[in-house]
DNA sequence: TTTGAGAGCTATAGTGACTATAGGTTCAAG
DNA sequence: CTTGAACCTATAGTCACTATAGCTCTCAAA
């Protein structure tokens, strides 16, 4: 049994923002709903796993772009996984690179902060490592 | 003696692209230079430490609000240099946060790929753990 | 039956920090 | 003098929302 519900009680029940949820909508990524005759939206408990789920995805830090693949590929039941699986490895990799990446910048602030001996503006370690390049640890990249 | 020089040059020594030095300016994070008399930027040494400095702060992550604040406090020389640790302390801080909620992301990706059998989508465990924010191992946060 | 609050509606603009494009002008080398 | 690279302005696009303004609808209490 299908519990028809405002877009507000959708919302909540999926953790979107009811803005977020027509938006979602307005890009296509949820189909338009049913209205009642004062034209307010009315969703069932499919649409209401939907946004559950996009909503999951974004917080695993999905784009939705991905989500949208995502969705689409979870839609038939009897495909393989594989390229769902693709996307999330894929997924799992750009965390990987990231956390490496502020690893290094976390190593070059630490130090910065660390050099600073609590002095004037004209000796602080801080403005002349940020000043010159030169005086980094190692060639940071750029944040990611 | 400082060199005079054209946009495409201070881009180049600076590490900045042209559209990012006429972006700078725009929004009062440097000044606008002298002009050519056919109205081309000219800028000087002074000009591409400033930019350096904008560069080198954002490859270290820091915001334009706080290259600003980090500018301005560096402008007097004989000033306590506390405030600007405390905004690379601060950043310092944001880094080993992002670090922190990264690596949960990452540990609850790598849970559900290692979990996935490569069947079909009816029994892959990415999409049920996608759908459903309970077969998480804890509570990831949203992506930072 | 009225009334009033709260929820919903659309359309538009703003966020951060650029990046890209279009359509024009200036400069420097050959 | 010509040509082509570099410069100029203004505007729109990126991502994934978020916020605002100015309405309309719904529903429970009086």
């Amino acid at each position: 049994m299908s519990m028809a519900q405002s877009i507000g009680d959708a919302a909540k029940r999926s953790g979107c923002t009811v803005q977020t949820v027509r938006y979602y909508e307005r890009i296509g990524l949820i189909a338009s709903p049913v209205r009642t005759m004062g034209n307010q939206r009315v969703y069932d408990d499919n649409a209401v796993d939907r946004l559950s789920f996009i909503r999951h995805a974004r917080t695993l830090g999905f784009g939705l772009d991905a989500i949208r693949e995502l969705l689409g590929l979870s839609a038939d039941p009897e495909r393989s996984c594989a390229e769902i699986d693709a996307i999330a490895t894929s997924r799992l990799e750009e965390v990987r690179e990231r956390i490496r990446r502020l690893k290094l910048l976390e190593a070059e602030l630490a130090r910065m902060v660390r050099a600073c001996s609590q002095g004037s503006v004209a000796e602080c370690r801080v403005v002349q490592v940020l000043s010159d390049h030169g005086l980094c640890a190692a060639d940071h990249p750029d944040v990611a």
